[in-house]
DNA sequence: GACAGATGAAGGA
DNA sequence: TCCTTCATCTGTC
């Protein structure tokens, strides 16, 4: 059997504060907004995640190139520019349906925007605007992939996981006016 | 199987 | 123009 590798969550420090990134075996698999009441966990140090053999010592050199691609993408998403590369995202687990809408919201240029229901339609389901909003608010990767950039009818917010004022924000570094 | 949800559209005031 | 209501689809428990 297979020996399962343990999640790796790496910080990225940003202007905007320390997002964590967490990757498995198959590249990003979350990463999270910076989170105040989180304890800080030691910075780099996660990397050293108990690596014993080779094989181990090939994933971390793999995920140390991850990790470099996110920052790099984090920082130009954060300005408002597009990221030309990105890690592989492991989307594991999810269903097809949510892996469809997030396949969509990475086509999304910088400086545009979709509504729920264009995403739908996108993916072939024009009637699922409502569960685009689910899968979007299931987004374990945002900013990367951008749901912020998705829109309710009539140029309102909708919503957003990691908060109204931080979609605000991040459309408006991108010129997008509410 | 029931319920909830980051919607959209239509109709009424 | 704004507000309310309802239809629709999917994910989660």
């Amino acid at each position: 059997m297979k020996e399962k590798i343990e999640p790796v969550e790496l910080p990225v420090a940003t202007a905007d504060g320390k997002f964590i990134a967490c990757y498995s075996e198959n590249g990003l698999a979350k990463l999270e907004f910076p989170n105040p009441k989180r304890r800080s966990r030691g910075d780099e140090s996660q990397t050293q995640n108990s690596v014993g053999d080779s094989s181990h010592r090939l994933l971390q050199d793999k995920i140390r190139g991850w990790h470099r691609l996110t920052e790099v993408a984090l920082k130009k998403f954060l300005t408002g520019s597009a990221s030309q590369k990105l890690p592989p995202l492991d989307w594991t687990g999810k269903t097809e349906f949510q892996k469809s809408v997030w396949r969509a919201l990475l086509k999304i240029a910088p400086g545009k925007t979709k509504s729920y229901g264009e995403i739908a339609r996108a993916i072939g389901r024009p009637k699922a605007v409502r569960a685009v909003g689910g899968a979007c608010g299931a987004n374990p990767i945002p900013v990367l992939v951008p749901c912020h950039r998705v829109l309710a009818a009539n140029n309102k917010l909708g919503g957003f996981s990691g908060g109204l004022e931080r979609k605000r924000s991040l459309l408006k570094r991108e010129g997008i006016k509410i």
